[in-house]
DNA sequence: TTCTTAAAAGATAATAGTTATTATTTATTA
DNA sequence: TAATAAATAATAACTATTATCTTTTAAGAA
């Protein structure tokens, strides 16, 4: 995991690097993304902002989400629910484990991968640019709450 | 790729068992999904039928989807867009490769993976159920367009 | 074949997550 | 402090999917 505080920065200098404003909503988005302990959906950044900004929009957080992303400072992981979580600390694909029960993401470490794209690459013919690997599941604590 | 004839069979005798009816809509949908030529969307295959079904609903091809989803006999691949893609021929977790441009899926062979399942499993500590590995790239068709 | 009926089709309304719009507010700079 | 370009807040619009409801039909019985 890169250091959030690295990461915050990071995010930042390109607002400034942009001319763009820095509005305090908008540096308390950054900061929630650059730490995105658990891989957090806008529904939760929402939620957790709501107590500092009373006046807080859900539109705003969706439009600081998007900008981010089109920078590549975000990592946008749909799901086929509808659901959309993020992780801002590392904004590059990277395989994910999700618990099914109570929504965990995780990032496992897995080398093995680049090998992979390579040999997709051979196989079809593809130029491969990027990729998503999600491992679906039940994690300790679900497993061990079911025994219950 | 599975033999087309087998799978609707498969899926056809799932109805039979379920004392579901054989419409002749319901049997012209699992009969394209059986092919699965290219992970038809729900409104290519709407479009298709259209043709032979001048009062086709797209809710029945909705309806129909989501049944076989159910019976576990057609693979749902929903991506970041909102765009859903299925794949009837083969409905378990396997890789696709996907053309950003032309939107063609493929099937690529790639035996790597239940030991990346293993792997990660091992590492997290989930009972991991199920995956899904996606290549995104640009096809060899649409690396040729590109160059003229 | 005709009758009966539960299920499916067709048409359309509802839903939900996201994006667009617009008036108001604010960060930035001079 | 004043000017202004950009961001916010509130809400409308959008879109893929699902639910609802009426009409039609497949399938089994007589
Ligand atoms: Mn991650
Ligand atoms: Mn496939
Ligand atoms: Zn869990
Ligand atoms: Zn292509």
């Amino acid at each position: 995991m890169a250091n959030p505080q690295d990461r915050y920065a990071i995010i930042v200098e390109k607002f400034r690097k942009k001319s763009l404003k820095l509005t305090p909503q908008r540096l308390a988005i950054a900061k929630i993304l650059a730490l995105s302990k658990g891989h957090p959906s806008v529904e939760e950044i929402f939620e957790q902002l709501k107590k500092t900004f009373s006046t807080m929009s859900l539109a705003t957080v969706y439009r600081n989400v998007l900008l981010l992303k089109s920078f590549g400072e975000v990592l946008e992981l749909s799901f086929p629910d509808g659901s959309n979580r993020y992780d801002g600390n590392r904004p590059y694909p990277h395989p994910h484990v999700i618990c099914i029960k109570c929504g965990a993401i995780v990032d496992p470490a897995l080398d093995a991968l680049k090998d992979l794209t390579h040999l997709v690459a051979k196989e079809t013919g593809f130029q491969i640019l990027t990729h998503r690997f999600d491992f679906f599941g039940i994690c300790r604590r679900c497993q061990n709450s079911d025994k219950k």
